[in-house]
DNA sequence: GAGTCGGCATCTGTATACAGCTTTTTTTGC
DNA sequence: GCAAAAAAAGCTGTATACAGATGCCGACTC
């Protein structure tokens, strides 16, 4: 039949994805080192394509990498969450503003209907699926703005906010979904001003939180262990 | 006397480095598939390590990495070099904001010392002298804001259009030291909408003439080999 | 003469072996 | 009994070997 069949990724290609989610969910403590030849067991390969997924990690600091020392999990610092939320409204608010130019009606009122579809609040869904939800919402925008380079690096910012966002979500903050709309609205009427300012807004609104949600991080990442 | 000396670094850190500089100078022409034996044994290192070096400049977007068929140098497309460009702008743009508030008085006549330093303009500098300058003016405001993953980020972007700068360089373009000042300027009086207008203006005013620089780099590319 | 098949050369992807550095444990000196 | 030194264990960083995939080239077919 179809020779277009997808071929098995590489084992080095499979171990990046599985490390990476590893990383993303922190099943390696902040700081922690990890044991070459344990995970490598661990995950059923050799040493050789095990590096290599690590040193992409690293790469995308995911990972840190200590001479001689091997490979540590990242830090978990309040610092760098600060930076990481702050980067993620300077690339949503240049996407929107972006996006006003750039979609076309279509591409808007398709955003307006995932809206309506996931519902006015969260019914009943856990903080995973809403945060999933919400950066689903938050990439749609981005790819509005036809800029693939902004969109892979909020990609990467996400996944290293990612385990932040689970805990935040959980301290409840009702009105997202409202938020979500003021933006589509300023989208519809194609005003730059006021898409970003709600977007900057709806981000920055949990810059503050920030201290908290990374202590309550900490309790639930050593919990889980 | 110091236990503090540097250890010099592994392997793969200094094919890494080695490696990026030829992937920044084009020395791998776009497309081109890269001969891992070949390059191994012209950096006088083993497989292993060089192929961690290349997965790190993977993971950068330097290189591309094919199943089965081995890494090659990125493409150069114009469309690429549009969104980097892009993308810089709304980096530096946010910096300058950002900068406007965090900055020291300090900070700020360093920088308008560092402009005055460079004289009022290129002097006989070679255009990969001119760019290195433009280059450390743009990441001393972006370490300004304070933000290290975006100091980051810019850092590879600007790597990865760094080619295109210099060819950009030659094609002279007078005023940017005066674009510079005007930037400083509104610094100084702590004027973020101003800044950010001059800084946008200064980024942006590059981005019609890609395609033509595109062009440009692809005959250099092939020239020098 | 164009196209296809088969075999050969080349190269990548992975496992494994080993040297050298780090960390831990044990031993020694006081 | 404690600290420092020495030895042992463990782990990383790199080289090398090998299996399997790809791409090339010539022979054969129509």
């Amino acid at each position: 039949m179809s020779n277009l069949a997808k071929k098995e990724p590489s084992r080095a290609e499979s171990l990046y994805l599985a490390v990476k989610d590893m990383a993303i969910l922190f099943e390696f403590k902040p700081g922690e080192r990890i044991n070459e030849v344990a995970l490598a067991r661990r995950l059923g390969a050799s040493r050789t394509p095990l590096r290599e997924a690590l040193n992409r990690l690293v790469a995308e600091e995911f990972l840190v990498l200590k001479q001689d020392r091997g490979f540590f999990c990242r830090d978990l610092k309040p610092r760098e969450m600060f930076e990481l939320y702050q980067f993620r409204a300077v690339l949503e608010v240049a996407a929107v503003r972006l996006a006003c130019e750039q979609a076309t009606e279509r591409e808007v009122t398709d955003l307006a209907h995932f809206l309506d579809q996931t519902g006015p609040e969260e019914g009943g869904r856990s903080s995973h699926e809403l945060v999933a939800l919400d950066e689903k919402f938050h990439q749609m925008i981005m790819a509005l703005s036809r800029n693939m380079e902004m969109c892979r690096t909020l990609e990467n910012v996400n996944a290293r906010i990612k385990y932040f966002r689970w805990v935040d979500m959980d301290s409840k903050r009702p009105g997202t979904q409202h938020e979500h709309r003021a933006i589509v609205q300023a989208l519809m009427a194609r005003d730059p001003d006021l898409a970003a300012h709600h977007m900057n807004a709806h981000i920055a609104r949990r810059l503050d939180q920030i201290a908290a949600a990374v202590k309550e991080s900490f309790s639930r990442i050593y919990l889980v262990a």
